[in-house]
DNA sequence: TTGACAACATACTATTCAGTATGTTGTCAT
DNA sequence: ATGACAACATACTGAATAGTATGTTGTCAA
């Protein structure tokens, strides 16, 4: 077995094994060897790709973590004329639809940042560099909107972004603290609630 | 030294030493030692009182967390007619006018769900039964206002109560990540704007 | 085809940690 | 005052863990 020798794909595949693992037991919770186990690899193949654990953990944020943000969160706003009505389709979608043990395991960025960020500082700056794309992003498509006149003039696109953002971590979180799937359609109603007051005129 | 036997006060002592640990360190971040290292006592003292680190865990949450949620977030409504005022004063106190030092370290009830939730049961009961508290409270504070004519009639206290205590979460946790205080005055924009949109007639 | 290095595998180490075993001492009822 | 037990202190253990040292093998340029 493993003849074939490819750096780059047993990269994605340590890469891959310890973002599951990471997400599902947090990043102090797990071991190099657990993750190694996982693999088709061993500890050799590890230390030859992340010179230490917590660069591993690095890698998860950048290599992994970002791109799924801009995959799951930005990406899909494209396709609506209101990006006001593609996030809460998304959050629907990517939410509101998942299964509780899912759920349970919440977002992985927020885990990282509520865990890592106060107890390391190459976490914190390579977090804070991920929740500043997300918000970055977000304001770029808000701005977009309110010139096309879907949302009020007077609305502050950087503010708004902040709080979206801050929703689906605060979303997040609550599902995975309260583990009551209704808690959801709960806490949608009162963001489309927020977003109605934004929007340049509601329709029926 | 030490010759004053207390159990009770002993028992404190360990756990104010160890709530401060979890909450910079996070509860897997935290050792035995480290505790009792901090404390006037010894390992012998620290396992007469808690018979495992996660019965330690355990009393954190029932014994410190709980209620400080009340302490911080709940009795101090009672001096405002309208709790929505309240609210928003207690966060500008509590949130907005800490030093990012301690801003960096988040909630400590959210820490311990986005870290121990997924990854233990008894964990996970207790935090659950501590968040139902803070919505409760909420509930009930917010159904007062309502019925004294304050919220609108046709507002779901128990929609509105999940969504501030999901809103108390999510901003201590993109304050945590972003380490950028400014975050706060916008998010606090927001959520008045929100507060503004069930209020029965906002006044100048 | 071969040697040289990259891409791994294997075996080991020092440390840390939760928990235990056992010893000591303060306190209190009688 | 004194035993008896609770409230601690001290010393130890086995398992887990991040990291290392060193070996092996695939691959590719010349």
């Amino acid at each position: 077995m493993r003849k074939g020798r490819d750096l780059d794909k047993t990269r994605k595949e340590i890469l891959e094994v310890a973002f599951i693992e990471v997400f599902s037991h947090g990043f102090q919770g797990v071991s190099v060897d657990d993750i190694v186990k996982k693999t088709s690899l061993t500890k050799g193949a590890f230390y030859h790709h992340f010179p230490t654990k917590l660069d591993l953990g690095y890698a998860l944020v950048d290599d992994v973590i970002k791109p799924m943000i801009i995959d799951r969160w930005i990406t899909p706003l494209a396709s609506y004329e209101n990006p006001l009505d593609g996030i809460l389709k998304q959050m629907k979608n990517l939410i509101g639809k998942s299964t509780p043990e899912h759920l349970r395991l919440g977002c992985p960025l927020n885990n990282l940042v509520q865990e890592m960020s106060p107890i390391d500082a190459g976490f914190r700056e390579r977090l804070q560099i991920a929740l500043n794309l997300w918000i970055d992003e977000t304001d770029t498509v808000l701005k977009r909107a309110k010139k096309s006149g879907i949302l009020k003039s007077d609305v502050n696109t950087r503010h708004v972004a902040n709080f979206i953002v801050m929703t689906h971590e605060g979303i997040y979180g609550m599902l995975k603290g309260l583990d009551d799937p209704k808690v959801f359609d709960s806490l949608y109603d009162s963001l489309k609630r927020f977003f109605q007051t934004i929007q340049a005129q509601s329709r029926l």
